[in-house]
RNA sequence: GGGAGUUUAGCUCAGUUGGUUCAGAGCACCUGCCUUACAAGCAGGGGGUCACUGGUUCGAGCCCAGUAACUCCCACCA
């Protein structure tokens, strides 16, 4: 078989994933073996993959196939969010761009739109996560408005509301003026702003000449004051206890009041108070029993009861006030100030904190079990660097504004009684109708009479039921699936998340199921570029995923991606990882070109081919043991890095290198069949990392039968490693590379003809035996055919030192300055050392005090020591000093 | 303002309860090689006062205190 000396991912990732989904091997159902499960972090169910879920779902797709391979029931579940301000506000703009605009459809024709282009658009990402090569059970995949899901979510909200959890109230909200709903304090960045900061004054009431200045980022917000404050031991302003002043412009008398929240400090001490408009304002105002001017409209401009500037935007009437309140004579100066403002995540619109009426969920104490649960490790958080910021947060956790105002999600199962305030929540409307007949007495309601709450829910409403109502956990208790795969396992998600999503999963896990939704909660890093900054589109830093498996292949991308990010750590993303990664594959497929091109021949095989073999062995077995500790440690990172060296080093440079025949010259049967074997094992090491190339060459080195893949092969069982040629390979390839080192540095400085002669080596060594064993492999790497021991050290030879054995090396010109140079060098290094040891073991507190092992450890490195400098000044003693 | 974390090679990071010859890895860099699987490669090499200052200890990259710089989270002053 010829094959190209470039591997070229595109048609076997096709090929594989194809046959994989034939095969229907990540498809699991419930049997006798012990389950391994992952929830998937819904992606929106209109988005498409970014950097971000490459890293997350190549880490999901690496441990999910690491069980497979162990002999775990495997289970990866797929699905999507529905994400209702995101996908809403997408498909307002989709609307706008054909000239529909939301507030000219009905509530049901908007649904229709959203769900047209959900199934238009929605699941693209999760067929780009199977070009990534993600093993997921699709036949699983899930959408929080699924039918049943939908189900679960609605059932939840109306048990909290029976519990008691639930309630409604007026309350100061983040209010997203161009989403027009209000958004969760998660929900809101704040930013550092250049702003100005507006010095104005109020006349006070029957004065002509006395004011009242105060500072204020926002003077629209003037049309809704209904009070100034200040500090009531502000000796500057006793005068104006119990007076009023006049709001300028709207000439609306307000009452001076005094509180204790004022800054003194800042500004002029002075404090406007606009108690619709700021929470701080809306609390002084409740004390003062202030009135509350509404005079912002939802979408953002300014209401009627504003008074002044009716319908105008709100940044628009920031401009013109200023204007005219300085006309008017009110503006005492301007100053620019920067500030912390806040915008919503979703649209970036700033946020204007709004009253409204909103439900909440109380979280003190329905959260107590996931606080708890964490604490007492029943779940881990890696890196546990986290465990304290979850700690925090719960210890602190504020009640969950469960409404939004949007029609795309689950739709608030509140029903209102013939357009009062008096309500019942019920699962379905005709629940609801009997309970509104219970509730007033009055049996001849019907339906028409019932109005359903237009609000939706939050969409970490419905995903905080993820890990249950995949499996139908809810709707279905004690069904087989969910009794099996229930809880799961691992989560893999963004800390960002950790408490929208991560917190509150374990909430709903312990109040629904009594058990905790996952044991580990793995938390990447975010992807940044090679400058520290977030991906993002509009920086236009963020390279598409799919280009680069084009690119690069998915096999490449995956360890790209992995090859620097240790969990929490942000991944700071270079092509040249992927780069990295490309080039790895390519590596292993030309190991495989080598292999696949050698004949076998019946001749027994050579010691050097069965010292390689068993050697290769041992390696294997030892990285295998190293790989399986970072696994248990979720060191995935490093496991790649012990996979990597382990291929590219042990077996291909040195091992493959060892074996290797001359060209066109079989090798024998015995080997080859050995050297399959173990490529196989390496391959099984690298396949969660790489499943494709590893699938394509795993099934090319043998015959294998129908629907059997490198996946269904259980990796290969714990040994332990052959420790002493471990260790006697470590002291050939320490000889060969300083031999290496020091016949190219000799060879350099000599000249003409004299450049030509081979390498020759005689070696005196105490440690004899061991390099003749290998002395045909040090022939193999070295290219000398000469190895010869002696007591005495040659004519013309030049001498190289590894520990305590001598290796002489003829050359024609020798340099005995440097060597003399070197070898006091190393006595110099030696002798210090030494002392530092003898230091150590003439302390009499050391001696009494340092465990046993550490006492043999100081003199083991003394005799080492000792040994080595008696070997170096004997050859100084005999070149002269 | 409250909390958490980081600081080790040019870059990104390991360094597992203080004890091997401990100062490491990958990449980058330098040198020499188109050696018959692979130049997407091979062979070799240089490079760090472990942020700083003090302390504990027989012994500190690791523990303690202080200092400096940076990062993140939470709350937020109009």
């Amino acid at each position: 078989m010829n094959l190209s000396a470039k591997y070229s991912p595109g048609e076997i990732e096709e090929k594989w994933y194809a046959a994989w989904m034939e095969a229907r091997i990540f498809k699991s159902t419930p049997d006798h073996r012990e389950p391994y499960t992952i929830a998937i972090p819904p992606p929106n169910v209109t988005g498409i993959l970014h950097m971000g879920h490459v890293l997350n779902n190549t880490i999901q797709d690496v441990l999910i196939r690491r069980k497979r391979m162990e002999g775990y029931n495997t289970c990866w579940v797929p699905g999507t969010d529905h994400a209702s301000i995101a996908t809403e506000a997408k498909v307002v703009r989709l609307l706008a761009d054909q000239g529909i605009s939301k507030t000219d459809l009905s509530r049901e024709e908007f649904l229709r739109h959203a769900f047209a282009w959900k199934d238009k658009y929605g699941g693209i990402i999760l067929q780009q996560l199977k070009k990534l090569g993600a093993s997921c059970d699709w036949d699983r995949t899930a959408f929080t408005m699924d039918e049943e899901y939908s189900e679960s979510v609605i059932q939840v909200f109306c048990d909290l509301f029976e519990k008691g959890y639930i309630y409604r109230g007026v309350r100061m909200v983040n209010w997203d003026p161009s989403a027009q709903t209000a958004v969760s304090d998660e929900e809101v960045i704040h930013r550092d702003t250049a702003g100005k900061l507006y010095h104005v004054r109020y006349p006070i009431e029957g004065t002509d000449d006395q004011f009242v200045t105060i500072a204020t980022t926002r003077p629209e917000t003037i049309l809704g004051d209904t009070a100034i404050a200040i500090h009531p031991e502000d000796a500057r302003y006793t005068h104006l206890h119990g007076k009023r002043a006049i709001v300028p412009l709207v000439n609306r008398p307000i009452p001076i009041i005094a509180d204790a929240y004022v800054d003194r400090e800042f500004g002029t001490g002075c404090l406007k108070i606009t108690p619709a408009h700021d929470i701080n304002d809306y609390e002084i105002g409740i004390r003062h029993n202030l009135p509350v001017i509404d005079a912002l409209n939802p979408d953002g401009t300014i209401s009627e009861a504003g008074e002044l500037y009716i319908g105008k935007d709100r940044f628009w009437v920031r401009k013109q006030i200023t204007k005219d309140l300085e006309e008017a004579g009110f503006l005492v100066k301007t100053e620019d100030y920067r500030h912390s403002v806040g915008y919503s995540e979703r649209t970036d619109a700033a946020i204007e904190p709004r009253l409204s009426m909103q439900w909440f969920l109380k979280m003190k104490d329905i959260s107590q079990p996931a606080y708890e649960a964490v604490i007492k490790g029943e779940i881990n958080l890696i890196p546990d660097k986290f465990f304290n910021t979850y700690k925090h947060w719960m210890e602190n956790v504020r009640d969950w504004c469960l409404s939004r105002q949007l029609w795309w999600g689950h739709r608030i199962p509140a029903f209102y009684i013939q357009g009062s305030q008096t309500f019942v929540v019920a699962a379905s409307e005709a629940e609801a109708l009997e309970k509104a007949r219970a509730k007033t007495g009055n049996a001849s309601l019907t339906a028409a009479d019932l109005s359903q709450d237009s609000d939706v829910l939050d969409t970490w409403a419905s995903s905080w039921l993820w890990p249950i109502s995949i499996f139908h956990g809810l709707t279905r208790p004690g069904n087989p699936d969910f009794n099996y795969y229930y809880p799961t396992n691992d989560l893999v998600t963004a800390p960002e998340i950790l408490f929208f999503w991560v917190a509150r999963m374990i909430i709903a896990g312990y109040e629904y199921t009594g058990k905790k939704p996952f044991t580990n909660v793995y938390l990447t890093g975010i992807v940044r570029d090679d400058k520290r900054r977030k991906m993002s589109k509009s920086l236009g830093n963020s390279p598409d995923p799919l280009d680069l498996i084009d690119q690069y292949g998915a096999d490449g991308v995956r360890v790209g991606m992995l090859l620097s990010s240790p969990a929490g750590n942000d991944l700071l993303f270079k092509e040249s990882l992927v780069e990295q990664g490309r080039n790895f594959a390519n590596k292993v497929w030309n190991a495989y070109r080598l292999v696949n091109g050698w004949a076998a021949s019946a001749a027994a095989p050579s010691s050097q081919e069965t010292i390689a073999t068993a050697w290769m062995e041992a390696r294997l077995n030892e990285t295998a043991a190293e790989i399986r500790d970072h696994f248990s440690k979720f060191r995935i990172s490093d496991a790649l890095m012990s996979v990597y060296k382990l291929v590219w080093d042990d077996f291909c440079n040195w091992f493959l290198e060892m074996i290797k025949p001359a060209q066109g010259e079989p090798v024998s049967a015995a080997t080859l069949s050995q050297t399959i074997s173990l490529f196989e094992k390496c391959l099984q090491l690298v396949h969660p990392f790489m499943p494709f190339i590893s699938e394509e060459i795993w099934q090319g080195l043998k015959e294998r039968q129908p629907g059997q893949f490198i996946s269904t092969e259980n990796l290969f069982a714990e040994t332990e490693p052959d420790a002493e040629i471990l260790k006697d390979l470590e002291l050939i390839r320490k000889t060969i590379t300083d031999v290496r080192a020091y016949w190219n540095d000799q060879r350099s400085k000599q000249s003409g003809e004299e450049e030509k002669q081979d390498l020759e080596l005689f070696i005196k060594s105490d440690n004899q035996a061991v390099f003749q064993q290998y002395a045909d492999i040090l022939k193999k790497f070295l290219r000398t055919d000469t190895i010869e021991f002696v007591q005495e050290k040659p004519e013309n030879a030049g001498t190289l030192q590894i520990d305590t054995t001598e290796i002489y090396i003829p050359l024609p010109k020798l340099d005995l300055d440097a060597e003399k140079a070197k070898i006091l060098t190393d006595i110099d290094y030696f002798e210090g050392f030494l002392l530092k040891v003898n230091k150590n073991l003439q302390n009499e507190r050391f001696v009494s005090s340092a465990p046993a092992n550490v006492i043999d450890r100081e003199k083991q490195k003394q005799a080492d020591a000792e040994a080595k400098l008696k070997v170096l000044r004997d050859r100084l003693a005999e070149i002269g000093a």
